[in-house]
DNA sequence: TGACATATTCTGCATATCCAGAATATTGAT
DNA sequence: ATCAATATTCTGGATATGCAGAATATGTCA
């Protein structure tokens, strides 16, 4: 039953999981690749991705790729077959690297600029508002950088 | 120059700032708008924001109750007169709450069905998704219940 | 080289989003 | 009650996104 239709339980988790992950705003059939890798112990090819989740091949390909682009999937080039292969990434914070980045530049940005577009009180919020960036970025790079799991609280 | 029209820095600034938020996929007027109230010392009209920012009022309108919705602003009731007023909002985690929120749900989720729906390895991969998103919300919760300013590192 | 399997790109379409300006509603002053 | 000022909602259009299926490209084996 590993690479056979899911079962109604998988297919639930995989469409409830593609909803939370829509905060996220990450594309339907993106989403629902994401929870399905999650669940399998093997490589899956395009064609039991396109199978399985019920799209067309190109679209399956298309989402991989999108995996791919954020960290979010492997890709296992094979010798001797041009099949590829996708397995869920094997470092969940790999997509929020970017972000966290976003947050250290305009944490930067900020106070940078702050001098010369603002003044009096405005110019104290900038600085604490650059400040919070600053330190959610460190918060979320504590746990994102690592590479290795994290034990849940 | 508090009110009046903006500097090029000014400018400068909104767009720059705008253009980091874009990857937060916030709307062009409201990450606009976001880095004019950053800046401004005192409440400011619908008209204020539609004349400096050079978009139309109802579209003023909208970012304001935008950014609003997500706590990003805090709009200024007033009393014998109709004028609402805008200031940027005090608590500049409000807006991430959410995403915390999110990030806890989709722990639970996984936590809670792992089981039905995967086996072996993957059900160990997804155990140490579920951690590594509840200590992600953790660390973000963090940083942003606490409502007091941070320091930066 | 030829035939086949597979991945990828292309095209069209449906949908959602965002913006501007017009139209409407709401509030305060006379 | 009426008017003036303001906020809000309503239209339309332009743009971007995501999807399916067809067409194309690429690599593998005989």
């Amino acid at each position: 039953m590993s690479k056979g239709n899911l079962s109604p339980e998988q297919r639930r988790f995989i469409d409830d999981l593609a909803g939370l992950l829509s905060a996220w705003s990450m594309p339907g059939n993106a989403a629902r690749l994401y929870g399905y890798l999650q669940m399998m112990n093997e490589p899956v090819s395009l064609d039991d991705i396109a199978r399985d989740l019920e799209i067309s091949k190109s679209n399956a390909c298309t989402a991989a790729k999108v995996l791919e682009e954020h960290g979010n999937a492997r890709r296992l080039g094979e010798r001797g077959t041009k099949r590829v292969f996708y397995v869920a990434g094997d470092d969940p914070g790999a997509p929020l690297r970017k972000q966290a980045q976003t947050l250290g530049r305009m944490a930067e940005l900020i106070t940078a600029r702050k001098a010369s577009v603002a003044t009096g009180a405005a110019r104290e919020r900038m600085a604490g508002l650059a400040g919070f960036h600053k330190a959610l970025q460190n918060a979320m790079e504590a746990v994102i950088l690592p590479e290795r799991r994290q034990d849940a609280a």
